[in-house]
DNA sequence: CGATTCCCCTGATAGC
DNA sequence: TGCTATCAGGGGAATC
């Protein structure tokens, strides 16, 4: 389940690879992940684009595409991996159905970038670069935690208007744009925060530890390229490193690193929430 | 405004 | 072995 470490993993993996590559040729057999119509006018539309930048807002990646030297061919090409999109570089996994290949783009030196995705959550959005750039998808999102206008106070402002649980308001993309369950859990353990504390109550010293928290753990999966937990994989298919020395999330009944008690699991909706109850009270 | 519920989808897993 | 029920989860929509 792809969160900022692991979107942000594979936009440098994107930079490297892909930036300059011209798209020669589009086939997907998805309809559904794309907006109405989106398919042909991709196959129509698209051939003779070259990648000139590659970006992240929040969890979503973004193609910025031109046509040599002309402003308002700008186009713009969104990505969304949801729970188990991957984005490959490459051609000899492309005819494996077990691959999942929702969407290929040929590229001019004989490899291609292929969207993969199990369970077609996943959302590919291309058009004109101010378009895109103004749908809620974007437009909407709060600011990127790893950005330097992430001040911490610039933080406590966002939360502590907010009523509701601080774990779901650091699930909402349009507060702070890239933290997902994973972090969102790992964050609130770092900083000894009950998931369920309305975000309202969090003192200033709560919120200043979780801040530094959020941008700790950030950081410290980028630097191991992303959590696996089932299915992401960076663009050449390889598995990330920050699972292993994770803290609570999916560890339910397992001691908790600091004090030994049993972590727990509670159901916040349809997610989990994992966390020490003896060291995360409310 | 906030809380809750359902839906999208399908491989993995648990229970029988 | 093989069937069935349940689960995982980002995001959006609908309802109260």
């Amino acid at each position: 389940m792809p969160e900022l470490p692991e979107v942000e993993t594979i936009v440098s993996d994107l930079c490297k690879k892909v930036v300059g590559r011209e798209i020669i040729g589009f086939w997907s057999q998805t309809p559904r992940i794309f907006p109405k119509n989106q398919i042909s006018k991709l196959k129509s539309q698209i051939n003779g684009y070259q990648i000139a930048k590659i970006d992240r807002r929040g969890k979503n990646i973004l193609f910025y595409l031109s046509q040599g030297s002309k402003i308002n061919s700008q186009k713009l090409l969104l990505i969304h991996p949801k729970l188990t999109g991957r984005l490959l570089i490459g051609n000899h996994f492309l005819k494996n159905p077990k691959n999942y290949i929702r969407a290929i783009f040929y590229l001019d030196n004989k490899t291609a970038l292929a969207f993969s995705d199990v369970r077609k959550f996943g959302k590919i959005i291309f058009g004109d670069k101010k378009k895109i750039e103004s749908l809620p998808d974007l437009k909407n999102l709060g600011p990127d935690p790893l950005d330097k206008i992430f001040t911490v106070k610039k933080f406590k402002s966002l939360i502590s208007p907010q009523k509701r649980k601080i774990k779901l308001v650091l699930l909402d993309q349009e507060v702070i744009a890239g933290i997902g369950n994973i972090y969102s859990d790992e964050a609130l353990w770092i900083a000894k925060i009950h998931p369920f504390t309305p975000s309202n109550q969090l003192t200033n010293h709560q919120l200043t530890k979780l801040y530094n928290a959020i941008r700790k753990v950030l950081k410290t999966s980028l630097r191991l390229r992303g959590s696996s937990m089932r299915d992401f994989r960076d663009t050449s298919g390889r598995a990330g490193g920050y699972i292993k020395i994770r803290r609570v999330y999916d560890r339910e009944g397992l001691p908790c690193f600091r004090c030994g008690t049993k972590i727990k699991r509670i159901k916040m909706n349809v997610r989990s929430a994992h966390f020490c109850p003896q060291c995360q009270r409310i």
